[in-house]
DNA sequence: AAGGTGACCGGCC
DNA sequence: TGGCCGGCCACCT
């Protein structure tokens, strides 16, 4: 749908997307490592406009994605209040109060696959 | 055309 | 110790 030409968003959002397709189940990542792995550590917000984008692209595990501080920030986004701590509860990684556990210990890098 | 915003990050006061 | 600010890039009104 839409064969409209390139919006210089595509590339970026793509590019975002597709980091963010090839997270692994029971694995999360930072804005910031996409951010980084994109080029463009300090555009983080950049990754989150995109993510926000994605609402639209059920391919887009953004449940897996939350920020630096292992908090689902965009869990407000989501359909239910808590569909996304239910997801990630589902893959295996431990939320509380829209926290993750041992964050670092499920945090995926990006650069790693690349 | 310009201004404001956005699911952030990091540093500084 | 906590809060505030600037920076980054692109999208939206």
């Amino acid at each position: 749908m839409a064969p409209k030409k390139t919006k210089s968003s595509d590339n970026f959002f793509e590019r975002v997307y597709e980091i963010a397709r090839q997270i692994p189940e029971g694995r999360v990542t930072s804005y910031g490592a996409i951010a980084k792995a994109l080029g463009a550590a300090r555009s983080a917000r950049m990754v989150g406009w995109a993510m926000n984008a994605s609402h639209n692209m059920e391919d887009i595990p953004a449940h897996r994605v939350v920020n630096r501080n292992g908090v689902l920030s965009g869990k407000h986004h989501f359909e239910g209040t808590n569909l996304m701590q239910q997801l990630l509860e589902n893959e295996g990684i431990e939320v509380i109060d829209n926290q993750i556990v041992d964050f670092e210990k499920h945090f995926w890098l990006p650069d790693v696959v690349l």
